[in-house]
DNA sequence: GCCAACGTTGGC
DNA sequence: GCCAACGTTGGC
């Protein structure tokens, strides 16, 4: 079981999108990081736990949490040249990109900003503390997982 | 919109 | 394989 936090753009796709969506799953595709590609590929299972994260926008910081219900697979988007995600140097034989799927789970009834985040004494690993991780998808230690779920259901 | 801090690219 | 230039991310 592993815990995770994945960043999203409000404007492009929201929590609240995630809850509205068809079944409330969405394919989080789109990500073009390696490093965050090496997370989707090969260490993301099915039932672990994801926090919804809002940047770049007004209020940074957690606003849910969702649970991964595919593990990694490969990103189609990549192959197709209509898309914003096309990848010319990607092939079918070795696709670059991979994705996963999320449910919805949860929205908080408020945002834990990323100032209270970094406020916070036991949040010390997570990247989104440490400086110049700019990293979409990263890990998040179980201490902290559950030190931030407690702050998000305060 | 600014700008710091990254990641990626490409010439050599 | 180095490293400068460039592009992107993301908080403010």
């Amino acid at each position: 079981m592993n815990y995770w936090l994945f960043k999203t753009e409000p404007d492009a796709f929201s929590i609240d999108d995630l809850k509205n969506a068809p079944e409330q799953t969405e394919h989080w595709d789109g990500i073009r990081n390696y490093q965050a590609r090496n997370f989707l590929r090969d260490t993301v299972n099915v039932g672990d736990l994801v926090f919804i994260y809002h940047s770049s926008c007004k209020q940074v910081g957690i606003v849910g949490l969702a649970e991964a219900v595919k593990a990694g697979y490969v990103d189609h988007t990549q192959f197709n040249p209509e898309s914003n995600y096309y990848d010319p140097k990607s092939t079918i034989e070795k696709p670059r990109w991979y994705m996963v799927d999320i449910q919805f789970k949860q929205k908080f009834s408020q945002i834990l900003p990323l100032k209270t985040i970094k406020a916070m004494d036991d949040i010390k690993e997570i990247g989104l503390v440490k400086k110049g991780h700019r990293l979409s998808i990263m890990p998040v230690q179980k201490n902290e997982f559950e030190s931030l779920l407690t702050a998000c259901e305060a």
